[in-house]
DNA sequence: CGCCTGGTTCGACCT
DNA sequence: GAACCAGGCG
């Protein structure tokens, strides 16, 4: 037993040694929760639970490999048997197993947003109404709203408050909309994220049976990140637990930043109504960071009414204080950074791996890349654009996707005519309205279109009908890497792709390559149980950003937002654009429950750093193209002005920021500069001059996508792109005001 | 049908 | 700046 509860402290090992009955575990920021799970974890099974019978749900499917290792280290390959893994995949997965209960079948496809969005389009057309207030986010939003709080289309349409409010923001077709999605989903075979956990409660509401196999399975529960659950996730645990009520849920309110899809704070508020035998434990010793750091928080979070009383303290070294960056730009800012994290390896021999960056929006990853390039540091990026975002990742994955499939309506309205056979959209609504119509599946048509269509393009839809028949056949008896290359050749993908000679076109073949790749190693994974092509798709179809694997070896600073830094610590760290309207963003700053959520957010970002923490912001910044003035964050404001360098006795930061590191980086005059000659033509139509300033000049021109010149200009410290010109129509000069100068 | 292009719009964060 | 859309033309 002493192996569990070696060197930790007493709330530790109470959390560890507690067994059965309901128990919460309010970990403050960095007290050592990892630990705690993974030893909790371990101790059951050293006392005779069987691994099986856990079910440990994280936040992040890395998290739980992550875990998993380190449970492996002290109990050895038992820990292979507990599942594992985000609330998403676990109950995907369980889904897959008891699809035929809810009307679906084991090759569901999963839809991720943009298929969800082009759904919701598509409707919104054929209904007639106006896309402009039917806005695709604005409707996924109301109806992923209502399912996380378990309202379906029926419950919609008959609540007279949600018929009120969509009446008051004159979008009273809401509910029409999202029962046609629905049902459009269903004969789809499809389910988006919300419909994954959705249908787990419909599952085990409807289907007693089903519910007490799980209960009986799962007898151990673990819950971690528990503040960003939200209430269909919460109800899917309730009624797992029912049986046994061994649950424990891991969380801290402060560090709650998922309200904006359906977290909700009330899940731990009401936690101790629900299990009225609630044990509850405190880890409030923080370990990971130094006295500044953590006191620096605990400031600022205190400015929020919403929270669980707690007190972290650590009894690690004062440090260093916290210092504060002020840059002229967003692109200054990027140097800042950069010639800070240079000096600080220097110093201190740090690697990159010891330095986080982190941000509010992903936009602001340019100015900060652009920097660290140019200052030769490597970096890597977490999230932005995935790689299964990429267009010809998403290419083949819709064939996989529709191999399996045949209903897939989102995969096929992307395969059908790719690569291009002919067949447009006239004849793609032709045969949407046809199965519609006569209430036909999708490929009873397309696989017979002659009888149901006739016309030119009948020749293309049978020959791609063929097409598919073919990769099914070949995903009855290949394995799914095999099928996946037949996909890739036959379709006429990789040919597409592999006579691009373009730098584009190269990577996006091997991109297509590293797919494959991927789905070879899927197959020769060993604890992989089922390796067919829905089981990869749906592992790919719920990895998240923070689960993309990027291992070159080679040291790198890490760049991200700070929602996906939940969790994770650096020796360094960077908080960057600390601007009102930025952080907190714009909207935030209306309702005093996103203020708040934002301050949360600032308090994850500062307590992610260990030793040292750096805080910018800059006083102009691109947004759209053009230069916006801005103000410092009243967060800056709010913490204790004592650790902050130069802040004593002060109480605005913002007035005593250190500037002295400012005058080392001026911009560096670039290339030769010319004067403006070119005159505009009588088809010139200034559209926006506010960045074109007097006495700009031209530095170079430029050849961009197509046939398009840019001409830009610049002074001292504007840059500005103010015109394109037509390559062949000697002056077809449009204004445009942008500050990015390079390449 | 398919390409080009000019116009328009944009509420971040993530599964 | 990027993504998406409507409209025009070969």
């Amino acid at each position: 037993m002493d192996d569990y509860i070696k060197g930790l402290n007493d709330p530790q090992r109470e959390a560890v040694l507690h067994k059965d009955g309901p128990i919460m575990i309010i970990a403050g920021a960095g007290s050592g929760k990892t630990r705690v799970l993974t030893n909790r974890i371990a101790h059951l099974i050293g006392t005779g639970v069987p691994a099986y019978n856990i079910l440990a749900l994280t936040f992040t499917n890395k998290a739980a490999g992550e875990m998993r290792l380190r449970i492996e280290k002290i109990i050895g390959d038992k820990a292979k048997d507990i599942w594992m893994g985000t609330f998403h995949s676990v109950f995907a997965k369980i889904l897959r197993f008891e699809a035929d209960k809810i009307g679906y079948t084991s090759s569901f496809s999963i839809y991720d947003t943009d298929d969800s969005k082009s759904l919701i389009r598509s409707i919104v057309k054929e209904r007639n109404l106006d896309d402009k207030v039917y806005k695709a986010n604005v409707v996924l939003n109301r109806i992923s709203g209502a399912k996380n709080r378990l309202i379906s289309y029926r419950e919609y349409l008959n609540n007279p408050i949600y018929a009120e409010d969509d009446r008051a923001y004159r979008r009273p077709e809401i509910g029409r909309i999202y029962k046609i999605y629905q049902e459009r989903a269903i004969k789809s075979n499809a389910m988006d994220f919300d419909d994954l956990l959705f249908n787990t409660n419909i599952l085990f509401r409807d289907h007693p049976a089903a519910l007490q196999k799980y209960q009986q399975k799962f007898k151990y529960l673990l819950i971690d990140e528990f503040q960003d659950t939200n209430l269909s996730q919460y109800l899917i645990v309730r009624r797992l637990a029912a049986a046994h009520h061994n649950i424990c849920v891991v969380g801290d309110d402060a560090q709650s930043i998922y309200a904006f899809r359906g977290a909700d704070i009330q899940n731990i508020l009401n936690f101790e109504k629900d299990y009225p035998t609630l044990q509850t434990i405190r880890l409030e010793q923080n370990y990971r960071s130094t006295k500044t750091i953590v006191k620096a928080a605990n400031s600022l979070i205190a400015k929020n009414k919403a929270q669980l009383q707690k007190d972290v303290w650590t009894s690690n070294e004062d440090g260093n204080l916290i210092r504060l960056f002020k840059a002229m730009s967003d692109n200054e800012e990027g140097k800042m950074v950069a010639q800070s994290i240079f000096e600080e390896k220097m110093q201190h021999q740090l690697g990159n791996n010891d330095f986080a960056i982190l941000y509010r929006t992903n936009a602001q990853s340019r100015s900060i890349e652009e920097a660290l390039r140019k200052a030769n540091i490597k970096y890597k990026i977490i999230g932005g654009l995935s790689f299964y975002q990429r267009r010809e990742i998403k290419d083949l994955i819709s064939y996989l996707r529709y191999t399996v499939n045949h209903k897939d309506e989102e995969a096929l309205k992307r395969i059908i005519n790719l690569p291009k056979r002919g067949i447009g959209n006239t004849t793609l609504q032709k045969v949407l309205a046809t199965a519609y119509e006569s209430e036909l599946p999708l490929w009873e048509v397309i696989s017979n279109i002659r009888k149901y269509v006739t016309g030119r393009a009948t020749t293309a839809i049978a020959g791609f009908a063929e097409l598919i028949k073919k990769f099914e056949d070949a995903s009855t008896k290949l394995d799914a890497f095999e099928t996946a290359s037949l996909v890739a050749k036959e379709s006429g993908l990789l040919k597409d792709l592999y006579e691009d000679k373009t730098i584009e076109g190269l990577s996006r073949y091997e991109n297509v390559q590293e797919l494959l790749n991927a789905i070879k190693e899927f197959v020769d994974n060993p604890d992989n149980q089922e390796k067919d092509l829905s089981a990869f798709l749906q592992e790919v179809s719920l990895a998240t950003s923070a689960d993309e694997a990027e291992d070159d070896g080679e040291e790198k600073v890490t760049l991200m937002t700070i929602h996906a830094a939940k969790g994770l610590e650096f020796q360094q760290v960077y908080v960057v654009g600390l601007e009102e309207e930025l952080f907190p963003s714009q909207m935030a700053l209306s309702s005093r429950n996103e203020l708040e959520e934002e301050r949360r957010l600032f308090y994850v970002a500062i307590t992610r750093a260990e030793k040292k923490l750096t805080l910018s912001f800059a006083t102009s910044r691109y947004q759209y193209g053009r230069i916006k003035n801005c103000e410092p964050s009243r967060f800056l404001k709010e913490i204790d002005p004592r650790f902050l360098e130069q802040g004593q006795g002060k109480t605005n930061a913002a007035n005593h920021v250190n500037t002295s590191f400012v005058k080392n980086l001026r911009p560096q005059r670039s290339a030769p500069a010319q004067n403006f000659t070119h005159k505009p033509s009588p088809n010139f139509k200034p559209s926006d001059t506010r960045n074109l300033q007097a006495g700009m000049k031209v530095e170079h021109l430029k050849f961009g996508l197509g046939m398009v010149k840019a001409v830009k200009a610049h002074n001292n410290d504007r840059k500005a792109v103010i015109a394109f010109e037509k390559a062949g129509e000697k002056t077809l000069l449009l204004s445009f005001a942008k500050l990015k100068i390079h390449e």
